[in-house]
DNA sequence: ATGAAAGCGCTAACAC
DNA sequence: GTGTTAGCGCTTTCAT
């Protein structure tokens, strides 16, 4: 008895059984029907009677069946998976998009199969032929910090097979993407330390072949000049934003004379890090130095004083990403659907920058 | 000319085509040799002649042939994909475990298919049939908050399927977990702080049904009774250890009199949210209340004063599983394989429980 | 309302 | 070294 009862239980035993996925063919024949009927009755087609269906279903739900969905999708030359590719999973913002994302698309019937790049365009490449192979639906992406040519991904166009990029975006016209104003808001942003007395403002940019930091570079640089100050090439510094590149861009800044009296990072992380690194050697935020990061991590929050930065509504933006996408693959999108979609941000305006 | 180059570039006209994917008897016919052999020559098996093997990878390559994946898999009944069940996706430490084993299972020949049960079971079961029935060849699954039941992966079990279980594990022997101790890990924090001279601690728990929160609990229990200091159970706080949840909790501590001396969060998020209100109020850290966290969460190094935690090594979590999964599917589990694989953590001291 | 039959693209056992 | 053949499990005309 209780032999029986661990029999059901321990995978160490079941393991050993691997008994056989059952198939509409095997219900066909016990119920003495074809497995055509089986197939229409499983899933409700109105033309079976109603007798048939619950004797199909219920037998279906006795032997526990389940549809053998790599058999489905080849005969219907559609996998329901849509692909996703994302320079890296370990950061808030890109969390969040997936969040939104997939709240979207799971009651679809649709499934998230997701890889990175790692920041490097082979490993992105690789990934988009695998999952070209692999026959996604559809394919989301977020664009590794050295990808300038996007040739990878005419497989998918010469078929028709939908690729929405977003955030990191590519720059040709009829590419389907979704961004925020990276520009507008810092340009916002880089106004709003000037109004606050900043004049020798520094910023920390990503890689600026990036649609995200060149946007963000030429609006921290057309705010100065449009404010009558002269931008200082010396004053822009490039690196990768992590917390260690964070580290050396303090300490170079540090090094300045005069020092100035604010930085633009362009993310939360690295603007942090940077405040940090000042606050340690004395300097007060934003008294002596201003500064501000993007994203609005939960990070932002924490930091003391509060890091003034721009919210990037990630799960917004996951969410209208995935909508547009079903839509699309679901044949109802809607004419004026336009190439380039703009999610609004906002600026918000916390103690690491308030000098009035 | 200038039409033919657009009409190979832009998707608006290629769109157009949904030419059809050319499959190994096309190549076949062109070659007039059988399709096995086709199939033969693109995989490299030796037993096809260089020269034949050549031709065929060469005209393949030409017509931009692609294998298809479902087909295949539908033939050798495998699908080289692993599905994962994670709470969030949304969190610093998921992200790194998720890294680490996207990075041993892609060139492994392995795809990652990800869905998040939002820390519902509802989510989870729904989730783990939709895995069950696309066949994934293996389950990494990290349990929602109230997830008590877990037969909802029975089907796997007894179909032999590997389900392997990472920090939140399910309490079955015969389940193949991945954690590090949080018991011990959460005892010697406690310890720390009481050889720091804090004597009031205070634990903020998460959900204390799965294991992680139960058991850094219970190290947190054991250690302050093993230094002769009673548990008083007001003393326990348990929420979802959010931004939010910090903000209330650290109220709740805020109000009681005598004031605690230390503060042990189950994470660094909800430590540093905490931190910021006590330093709010004018407390100092750690000399009038100390904090400490856990999972060694960027954040923790970005506050001030540093967050005392416990190194979550997430990356290395990550590769481990993915390392032993593999080895599994490919039948070469070593026999000496346990079902309970703990993972070295470390003891991060910093800033915030620095008293003496 | 139900069934027969073809085929999605590939692989592998077996033959030669 | 290469070909033949028989499916993997399902859907979908086309019949009846």
């Amino acid at each position: 008895m209780i032999l029986l009862f661990l029999s059901s239980n321990t995978p160490f035993i079941t393991n050993m059984r691997h008994n056989k996925d059952i198939t509409i063919y095997d219900i066909a024949r016990e119920l003495n029907i074809s497995a055509a009927t089986v197939s229409r009755g499983l899933k409700n087609n109105p033309v079976i009677s109603e007798e048939t269906r619950i004797r199909i279903q219920e037998l279906a739900a006795l032997k526990g069946y389940r549809p053998n969905t790599v058999a489905r999708n080849l005969r219907r030359q559609k996998t329901n998976a849509i692909g996703m590719i994302v320079p890296r999973l370990d950061s808030y913002f890109i969390a969040t998009v997936l969040a939104g994302i997939e709240t979207v698309i799971s009651p679809a019937g649709f499934h998230l199969i997701i890889t990175q790049s790692f920041e490097s365009v082979q490993k992105e490449i690789t990934n988009t032929i695998a999952m070209f192979n692999s026959r996604v639906d559809a394919l989301i992406v977020s664009l590794a910090a050295d990808t300038t040519d996007i040739s990878h991904f005419e497989p998918f166009w010469s078929k028709g097979i939908p690729v929405f990029f977003f955030d990191r975006v590519c720059d040709k016209d009829y590419c389907q993407k979704f961004v925020i104003d990276n520009y507008e808001a810092a340009y916002a942003l880089t106004s709003h330390m000037i109004s606050q007395g900043c004049r020798k403002i520094i910023h920390i940019a990503g890689n600026t072949t990036k649609n995200v930091y060149y946007d963000r570079m030429n609006g921290y640089k057309n705010a100065l000049t449009d404010h009558g100050i002269k931008v200082k090439p010396s004053y822009i510094l490039v690196n990768n934003l992590s917390l260690q590149a964070g580290i050396v861009a303090a300490e170079k800044i540090l090094a300045l004379k005069p020092l100035p009296d604010g930085v633009f990072v362009a993310n939360d992380l690295c603007a942090a890090c940077c405040m940090q690194m000042f606050k340690e050697k004395g300097l007060r935020i934003p008294e002596d130095i201003a500064v501000a990061g993007f994203n609005n991590d939960p990070v932002s929050r924490l930091v003391e004083p509060r890091l003034t930065t721009v919210n990037y509504p990630g799960e917004l933006m996951g969410k209208l990403v995935a909508t547009c996408l079903i839509d699309k693959l679901n044949g109802k999108s809607p004419a004026d659907f336009s190439p380039l979609q703009i999610i609004k941000s906002e600026l918000l305006i916390r103690g690491s920058t308030s000098r009035i």
